[in-house]
DNA sequence: GTCTATAACCGGATAGAC
DNA sequence: GTCTATCCGGTTATAGAC
């Protein structure tokens, strides 16, 4: 007998117990941070005994390894969306809106990831070495083309990158204190509209793109 | 004898003790999260045995609230930069300055209070229902006075204020991401000096306040 | 006010029956 | 593949000698 059956009634059961440790794993690391997340708490949120959750995820590290690889698909997918050459503000507007949704649609990602930075990326530093930078800095060979094209105005394109993740991550991050001086409740979808509309239209101003 | 004399050899040393164990405090809580953050790495990393922590902050949120206590007084300093009624272009960037200069010196703090937010506000709660949430509408009515005399656009005051908050604590909060994509080493002050130009300049362009 | 030794507890991981 | 019972290491907090 497999282990780990591609099909079947054991594969099925096996690709839903994971799926469900899998979210709510996600949601105890983002609440509670790596050491705060307890293994017991994260089987109790899907459903199934501690010991199953250390038979599918023999240790907490490979659970969180997981999760990180899940966030990783995710930031891929909006990094995709600047890359081609269009005309800087269909390009940007669309990777702002990119990042904008998925803060909105992941909001837990972002925590996870932010605080794996904030811990001295204990995890991903491979990631950032050997991904992350390269992608940067073609990123900013981009934009500073864009600049040479007179397309935008000479800013640095490097901290007008990192403004862009911070401005979109925080919707995601910071999701707690801005539902708070929202009155209590998560913005909704016209004020999510709104917040999306503002961050670009400043942004694309600020770069002398529009207007 | 007092337990607790405010002059006098004991109460130097006290206040020695209990600076030193503060700091190293800032240090672990920011690094390991509250989970992560072990009484006896604090005790270590501040020179004193972990019984005599546990003798000057009886309890591990005792100590954790008293590290909070400092970073509030740095963001009540930088809030009080955009307390008046100076001409938006002085004002915003004498405000944002000033927070990218706490990003700079007290990067610690205001990962814990990222940390914080992510986990739900479970200590600064109260803080942000009657401080922040109150400061910021006042805020957002004076950007709103703003747009109403012609000196900044139409823009989203509320969105705005988010975007300056996390354009500028993203320099402390992912400084070990931005180390990491700058080859390893910190920002230099020239690096700092221009990191500091480009936010304020895309902001207050971004608003219609300059050019 | 200091510090060693320890109590009390909790969480990750596993053994082993089903 | 499931789950109860348990081990073991580590952490907070304190007792009590100095």
């Amino acid at each position: 007998m497999r282990t780990k059956p591609r099909t079947g009634r054991k594969a099925a059961i096996r690709e839903e117990n994971e799926r469900a440790i899998v979210r709510a794993a996600e949601q105890v690391f983002a609440e509670h941070g790596y050491q705060g997340a307890t293994t017991g708490e994260i089987a109790e949120r899907a459903g199934v005994p501690k010991a199953n959750l250390h038979y599918y995820f023999p240790t907490k590290d490979d659970l969180y390894q997981e999760v990180l690889g899940r966030i990783f698909g995710f930031w891929q997918e909006a990094a995709d969306a600047l890359d081609d050459q269009d005309h800087p503000v269909e390009a940007l507007t669309r990777y702002i809106g990119k990042k904008m949704d998925i803060s909105r649609a992941e909001p837990l990602g972002s925590k996870i990831w932010a605080q794996e930075i904030m811990h001295g990326t204990p995890t991903v530093h491979e990631y950032l070495e050997k991904t992350l930078k390269g992608w940067t800095r073609s990123r900013v060979a981009m934009l500073e083309r864009w600049i040479a094209d007179g397309h935008i105005r000479a800013v640095n394109a490097r901290y007008l990158l990192y403004m862009i993740w911070a401005t979109t991550q925080h919707y995601a991050d910071f999701e707690g204190q801005i539902s708070i001086l929202n009155g209590g409740r998560p913005l909704s979808d016209a004020q999510w509209g709104e917040a999306k509309k503002t961050v670009t239209e400043i942004i694309l101003r600020g770069i002398g793109a529009i207007e």
